[in-house]
DNA sequence: TTGAAAGCGCTAACAC
DNA sequence: GTGTTAGCGCTTTCAA
């Protein structure tokens, strides 16, 4: 069986609480108790039962992440840059998929608690304003991406407004004159965020908005994109460029595209969000707003810590993270240029 | 604070026990206690705490999941699928990520233990068998995909070679003469595996294997697999199909044939391997080996268990599991008829 | 600087 | 059926 401190203390003739002094790295040891209990940790192979650790302490050592599916490339990356980030407090990540639902994603919010874990980081993508209210989890949690708005909770995201507008405006000083907007989405808050930027970069080029070029996707996937690709596809008069609320939607647009024998970017521009990393390998490859995911992933789990372990809370924080226009081949490059 | 079983016991007027016998679905409680007792229960919000429960009860309530990396596509949508798994048996899930360097996964494998997690699940990339050697975890331990020969350790996978032999023999009889593979690697048991079937495919077709036809890769990610495809192509005979031993190796194919102006398949046909979900939607979309990654998540979620909870052992498992050729259009479709 | 001992919340053996 | 209670392994007063 696994040591125990008790084992330790015996093996090197001092008390559990010159072992437990040594193990948590308290200064006042006395050098050759040190030594010993060194060596009989080392013979042992103690390892510190957390289970007991976190009873005592009243911490669980455990942060929750809930997303809606870690087979979403995004969601991917951002859960192995918040595992790493995690692992400098010593924190273990526990990933709870939501498949994006609101009903999964306020279970999530009900079902952990301080019993579990000290602090959660929130990737919501229905979760409404009402569903914080009142509720009191006494955990910090921290929103990723999506804000629900008019809650006091700590949020990290980019501009989404602004990056929308930079990518918009990138297509219209391609010349591209008929640009539509593919993932509108009455349940989440980004895409209305990304909606606005859309229409002020078309205002600002002068351009008026044309509602048909609107179009919604239910969900983010490959197939939602290429459905809303077919559809503008057969408008009557069919856009010279798309906006993609995301890289999926893209990535599906850029399909839908192939099937009918159009050139992108020559007959149609088609630019995303997110900057998944394959996005990179598309064919052709993707233009996208990329933001700073580690930054996103670090900050969050900072912002937890800091109110885990500060004494006096500080107020809300709504930390912008910066982002970067990556152009690719699919607006501005030609094959093989890249 | 948090209630505890006192708490809910002193509300409802009977002891801990009956509380906790409550809590743990013991049959045998007095219908008017259990009524009592259910809705002290409710009236506190009483959430177990498990740090104590795991405590008490020696198991932790974790499983580890050690892969490479979150962000490969394989392992982010294996990773959600092993979480589902495991909820199934109430157990959370710690993913723990190794670059599939040798020495961060011999410290996984060293790290964890019984003190925190019930078992683990490995998808190991670099390690030997030596690094098993005299190595008593106490945990049972399930190894997916790669295997340590000469170690009696659970392993679950599909079998490597008649798959990769399935997908050459397709790529032989759609009448290619030169067929190279991509990612040979000394270090990874599973490329050996795909290499044996990749040359049985060709030994049945009455192909004679070209050296300079087999490319190594040291990672499996797309620019490896773009590298290696720049190389074949600067062949003075190049190939007239590609087996990649896994899709992101195939896309980095697909885009390296696309700078040459190569049209796929009629110039080079790529077959892949993993089906990872982007690879439906590459253009051209890419045939591949499609693992059931469900039955592989479950299966090692039940085997470890199986093994936690049954008494007497039982012989070590190498369980093999389904797989499927998907037939796309980068080695026979035409774009638009998928 | 170190030892003895209490107790974190829970389960389960034992008594009734 | 239900109550009492010992301890799981750890941290942390409190004394020495």
């Amino acid at each position: 069986m696994a040591a125990t401190l008790k084992d330790v203390a015996a093996l090197a003739g001092v008390s559990v609480k010159t072992v437990s002094n040594v193990v948590n790295g308290y200064a006042f040891v006395k050098p050759e108790n040190r030594r010993r209990v060194e060596a009989a940790l080392e013979a042992t192979g103690y390892r510190p039962n957390l289970s007991a650790r976190n009873l005592r302490r009243g911490k669980t050592g455990f942060i929750a992440l809930v997303l809606p599916e870690l087979s979403i490339p995004y969601f991917g990356e951002l859960a192995g840059l918040v595992i790493t980030a995690a692992r400098r407090y010593d924190w273990n990540v526990l990933i709870e998929q939501t498949q994006g639902t609101r009903d999964r994603e306020r279970t999530a919010l009900t079902a952990l608690g301080p019993h579990m874990i000290d602090g959660a980081i929130l990737s919501p993508q229905a979760l409404a304003a009402e569903d914080f209210t009142g509720f009191d989890r006494g955990i910090p949690l921290v929103m990723v991406g999506e804000h629900a708005v008019n809650v006091p909770i700590d949020h990290v995201a980019i501009d989404n407004v602004l990056a929308a507008r930079t990518a918009v405006r990138h297509l219209t000083s391609l010349g591209c004159r008929r640009i539509a907007a593919i993932g509108t989405n009455p349940g989440r808050g980004t895409a209305a965020l990304r909606l606005e930027g859309y229409r002020t970069a078309l205002r600002e080029a002068g351009m008026t908005e044309s509602p048909e070029l609107i179009v919604p996707a239910l969900e983010y996937h490959r197939q939602d994109g290429a459905l809303a690709m077919r559809h503008l596809l057969d408008l009557p008069e069919p856009p010279d460029a798309v906006f993609c609320f995301n890289d999926l939607l893209a990535i599906g647009a850029l399909r839908a595209a192939a099937e009918r024998g159009l050139r992108v970017p020559e007959d149609v521009a088609i630019a995303g969000f997110d900057d998944a990393e394959e996005s990179a390998y598309s064919i052709p490859s993707l233009t996208t707003i990329a933001p700073d995911k580690l930054a996103i992933a670090r900050t969050a789990v900072d912002l937890i810590h800091r109110r885990v372990s500060e004494d006096d809370p500080f107020p809300v924080q709504d930390v912008q993270i910066p982002f970067a226009l990556e152009i690719r081949e699919s607006t501005a490059g030609r094959l093989g240029l890249a």
